[in-house]
DNA sequence: TATATGATTTAGACTTGTCTAAATTTTTTA
DNA sequence: TAAAAAATTTAGACAAGTCTAAATCATATA
């Protein structure tokens, strides 16, 4: 059973890989996890003993297949709990991350596979993202940002990139929550701005930096 | 913020310490937490240096004001979650010790104020222990084992006594619950064991040792 | 009351994960 | 392509918590 620490270390290494399974940097790890340089390197060196990694000296890390399997579970339990704590317990969006950060280090394969039972088989958390099912994997659906829309196009909130409490908070004091109807109404190409109809009611501008972070499904 | 080995060591003194607040001794704390008496007495040093329990040399510990309130909080958050998997998870009463004592070092006040309301301010968690409130009160009810009824009376089933694995699976197997009926039929004294009938329903024989673990609450 | 026994503490070592400072390697730039 | 800059690793130290073995204290018993 690997410790907390080790799970954080494979989900920061998942993570950064992005889609490509590139090989990280161990700075970019550090960053990831507010940690030193020198602490990631000593590090990498121990999950590669326990082949949870590739690590080359001076080459960057990337996860072996039992290393990623962990780190999916990790990201499994994570999202789920964002789930319970959104929908069961009434947490705000931006209040999750931080719980369930510890909660994702919880270990039983039988309360995480009755807690998504208990949450109906959910495919995405509240921010939209995939949740990986029993065996890792993920039904991608395809995205779209809401700055790739023309005008009259209509569009369901399915998931935002940025997760800042900022960005957050401003999606809930302007009543967008997931599932939210989004209809473009025109767009300014000067500063490639956005004017939008939300839910068929308030008719709202954004900025090119907030559209771009809003994933969206087109209506069919 | 203190760690999860300190709240487990606040949590085994209160828990050894009993309702007299008896000082506890270095080796019933090191059983308790399945470690070396060593191990302790370096832990109780570095405890009664933050001021969370007294400690005299030789002479036992006992808990200071602040490291009960944290034992208690502690506490409150196990029995919560207990609660929490019997009743929205359906885990059996025998499974959930074991994840409730990885649940309960979870850091988030706010998580189990919302958690306690989401399951209605239970006043008692599965084994029919009590709850702590916010500010770490209990409310005790005057309980009875079962084995103090006579003949005739009728009782409901509160809290268990014994929790090893053996003892709730046999409930389970008998199916009595917390909340069960239960009409005291006959007294053997001979062997001391008791005839009672479950639920309006079933009629059973139990041994002195299994009714003594039976906590209830006289019906009115 | 001296001693044997049991409980407790100390000493010293180990593990995990972290850090700073110094050394090394890689990459960039001139 | 050689020097400068950036990235990475190593060395040595530290904190939390644990352990074994040895030393010390407390107490029961003879």
């Amino acid at each position: 059973m690997q410790t907390s620490t080790t799970e954080d270390y494979l989900k920061a290494i998942f993570k950064i890989s992005g889609p490509l399974k590139e090989g990280v940097s161990t700075n970019s790890i550090a960053e990831e996890l507010s940690t030193k340089a020198s602490s990631v390197s000593d590090m990498v060196k121990k999950l590669s003993d326990k082949n949870l990694v590739h690590y080359v000296k001076y080459q960057g890390t990337t996860l072996t297949e039992k290393g990623e399997k962990i780190a999916l579970k990790v990201i499994r339990k994570h999202r789920l709990w964002e789930v319970f704590l959104v929908e069961k317990l009434k947490f705000g969006w931006d209040e999750i991350h931080e719980i369930a950060e510890q909660l994702e280090h919880i270990q039983s394969p039988k309360l995480i596979d009755r807690l998504d039972a208990h949450l109906g088989f959910p495919k995405n958390d509240p921010h939209g993202d995939p949740i990986p099912d029993k065996n890792g994997l993920f039904t991608t659906q395809a995205e779209f940002k809401l700055n790739q829309l023309k005008t009259g196009e209509k569009a369901i909130l399915i998931g935002v990139t940025e997760d800042s409490k900022d960005f957050l908070n401003f999606l809930d004091k302007i009543g967008l929550k997931l599932g939210s109807k989004i209809e473009v109404v025109d767009y300014f190409s000067f500063d490639k701005s956005i004017k939008v109809k939300i839910n068929d009611n308030s008719i709202l501008t954004f900025s090119e930096l907030v559209s771009e972070n809003l994933n969206i499904s087109k209506e069919n």
